[in-house]
DNA sequence: CGTTATTTGTGCGTATGTATA
DNA sequence: CTATACATACGCACAAATAAC
């Protein structure tokens, strides 16, 4: 089977773009000159010219034309998966307690309203590699049982009661040494500075139903990012 | 103006799916059928569809249907600005050397060649907030005029060199003590753990062209990145 | 200021191919 | 084999924005 017609407009075009045969700024030839350049249609430019758009390499301007974009070299796609397959993961406890300043703010609830918390140790066969620790505001009838929560991702704790695709979740990287149950848990000098990551889980209206954090050992390694076009 | 039918359709689609009238693993109604359901043309419903395949909230099988997919809380987006528009920035020196080993290993050079070293820091009205170093390999002829690189983001370091589209970054995050130069810089205890982040430049051919740490200031606060649905 | 040509945006109808059940 | 569903592709018409005259 031959490529199709729009992919092979797309593929062309992108190359020529990446080429530098068109640059940053520059206008495409119009929908009707790629129709007749290609021997093709207008519908089967636009679904070319569509999809660079969706790749935002071009944006059209009404009326005006084709216009090459210069690429975001800021946007990070981070990839973070919640369960390191290479680790194995492990329940340390599950306490229903007051919040300390941390939580409540993260979680906007008062002192007076118990959360959950739940710390997990990751592991290798090597040593103990994360500590994580999750905090939900508790309510009545709460399932707390233990096989229930082991596997659980984070967005999996709250899905049932809000739609997926109205849950948002934040990350924040940040730094802050290790003290008491972490400390010992990860084998770790009282003090040490670890990297952290901080999970947010927001609802559908912006209101704060969980925070994670997750300390790391510095055997972890580092956390990467990308930015630039890529397949797929 | 009434809005485009074909932006009803998208988000009326997208509206019941974030309200769970379709769940994530459900099919939708076939195109001829919504074409039906909103009284319009197929090509109007696959237009739309076709948005809501490339916001990855549904996909289409061949022969099957389209299918609500399970939303993505893995991927993260980090915008990270090279060039903090809160902060000022000052050049602290250019150097040439031959590099130590991370950057050897980083930039994939022996140590015979030599590269340019660029110190700047990053500050605000209180203090110095960032220390930004980067390495270029060094070639004849490389203009290291201070004007021209003291205001340059890192893409922009090597961008006459080749197409823009053709280069991508990567951008790791770790921790690392602050020691000599740095330490002072950031009026930093020497051995003080601050977070670094790493940036690579790499061109078509995957070869780096520019390896960059910046260190943080602990003042500087959390890295964050979000994931989930966003307008725009 | 309006006129006109150009360019993209929206939408319909139709035909044929191909994958799935 | 058949019915259904999505994939590709063409032609056409009109609307709306832009720019040049």
């Amino acid at each position: 089977m031959a490529e199709a017609l729009y992919k092979h407009v797309f593929s062309d075009v992108k190359r020529a773009i990446f080429e530098g045969e068109y640059k940053p700024g520059d206008m495409l030839p119009s929908e009707n000159e790629l129709a007749a350049k290609y021997n093709t249609s207008r519908v089967t430019i636009r679904k070319s010219l569509g999809m660079l758009e969706n790749e935002r390499i071009v944006k059209s301007w009404h009326g005006k034309g084709y216009f090459v974009i210069e690429p975001e070299h800021a946007k990070f796609t981070f990839v973070y998966e919640e369960h390191n397959k290479a680790l194995e993961s492990k329940l340390q406890y599950i306490r229903l307690l007051h919040p300390e300043a941390e939580v409540q703010s993260a979680l906007h609830i008062d002192p007076s309203q118990r959360v959950v918390s739940i710390m997990r140790i990751l592991y290798n066969t090597k040593k103990n590699m994360l500590c994580d620790l999750m905090y939900l505001p508790y309510q009545k009838g709460m399932p707390l049982i233990e096989m229930e929560i082991q596997y659980a991702d984070f967005p999996d704790l709250v899905k049932n009661k809000v739609s997926t695709f109205a849950i948002h979740t934040k990350m924040e990287i940040g730094i802050a040494a290790v003290t008491g149950e972490v400390a010992k848990r990860l084998m770790l000098e009282e003090g040490t500075s670890v990297l952290v990551i901080y999970r947010y889980l927001y609802d559908e209206m912006e209101r704060p139903v969980a925070f994670g954090k997750r300390y790391l050992h510095p055997d972890c390694g580092h956390l990467t990012a990308h930015s630039g076009f890529f397949p797929g």
